[in-house]
DNA sequence: TTTTTGCTGTCATGTAACTGTCATCCAGCT
DNA sequence: AGCTGGATGACAGTTACATGACAGCAAAAA
């Protein structure tokens, strides 16, 4: 499987938690477990996962109305999310489906089912997410063998530096500050300074643009860097 | 909603196809139904609507072997799909997710919960491409990218020109006075001039007025400026 | 163990781009 | 015309980014 795109799971039941953690991991996703709505609110504004997966009955705050807040901000307002209800009326359904969920699941689910769902729907928010080799031009970036080529040559890259292109790669053209390039890259609870990142960039510029090439790196003065 | 999202149904049964027409279009969609698996295939080539409405099982060609196609395609990579099963196995179920289908519905099913899920699934990708994209006229601004447009030329926009286009666009043909805009672009514990506002909208004009465009820019004298 | 190598984060410096102000010119209104 | 408010070019101060240097680590090699 390629790099794992990360699942935020909130649900109370301990139990299910540990089952979708345990099941999700196989699949080699990344998986933060929460089980109370309002520190899930607070979570989800440090950091979006690539999906989420939320419980209609929650502590502390409501799935659906978890759910409704986070449509309502501009960056959760598209994110994946798959919803738990405990029982199948009809009406109920519906109801979860016009607040703002992509997807509901009846307790109790099949797990095989889930899983079907959110590769699914993974796939149709950023199918790069599940890809295994990330190419743009004449880059090419494989997840597998962890490896970078320009042009057929390839290239030799810090740790670091893999990881920054393979997340700009993810969504080329889409310009991200280095806020959220440090918590995507470095990760949510490390703090260095912002302007780390642009040696960073920097470093990973003079990598990928051997000779004479054109740089794919795009620096958005006061905004951040996208690639392409 | 702008303009009527556009769905196609491709259906064999001619009874259930009149039942969707039906409610869809009182739910104010533009419909069209198709009865055949190749020949959606072929119409899809021409338009690709906002959502589409597909059967598992088809004469021409397979609703499945259809989504899969049109999953291979750019043009319909990520086009919304609801699939309509006939038999409920989850076997099959999974089979269809898997495919790349969005979403699938067992026949029979409940028409407000198809309506229910189809507006989810449509608030999910339109707003997605209303929530980042700013378009009037011939002038397109990218949120996400960071990219304004003039006629498919890349305008070069300084970090305060994209802010203040980004403001004005918000809000066509509305009348903004200086104090409004540097509140809401500058911000509201900065103390600047109010005549800077004039000096940044001429740069703003200059630079997206390029040759001979009419000025998108309106100076309501006494008033403040509007986009439109 | 010690040594070496490679990577990371911070800082200092240089530079190019952006910003706010002002003086001057121009257009609309009475 | 005369007045008022807006447009515009010039300019200096400021900001934000690029880059080279360097020390602290940690892993690999000797």
């Amino acid at each position: 499987m390629a790099r794992a795109p990360r699942i935020t799971v909130v649900e109370d039941e301990e139990a299910l938690c540990l089952l979708l953690r345990y099941n999700l991991e196989a699949e080699g996703y990344l998986v933060e477990t929460i089980t109370r709505g309002d520190e899930a609110e607070i979570a989800l504004r440090e950091t979006v996962p690539d999906l989420l997966v939320l419980d209609w009955m929650l502590p502390g705050l409501s799935g659906i109305e978890l759910c409704r807040r986070l449509r309502a901000r501009r960056e959760t307002g598209i994110l994946p999310i798959i919803m738990l209800t405990a029982r199948g009326e009809e009406s109920e359904r519906v109801r979860g489906l016009a607040t703002g969920a992509d997807d509901y699941m009846i307790k109790p689910f099949s797990t095989p089912e889930l899983l079907a769902r959110i590769r699914a729907m993974l796939r149709r928010v950023n199918p790069s997410l599940l890809l295994n080799v990330l190419s743009f031009s004449d880059l090419k970036l494989d997840r597998e063998q962890h490896r970078v080529y320009r042009k057929e040559r390839e290239l030799k890259l810090g740790p670091m530096e893999f990881r920054l292109l393979e997340f700009l790669m993810q969504s080329p053209g889409r310009v991200f500050s280095r806020g959220q390039l440090l918590d995507n890259v470095w990760g949510p609870d490390i703090y260095v300074d912002d302007r780390t990142v642009d040696v960073h960039v920097g470093r990973l510029r003079k990598a990928i643009n051997i000779g004479r090439s054109i740089d794919l790196i795009r620096t958005v003065r006061g905004a951040g860097y996208s690639f392409g």
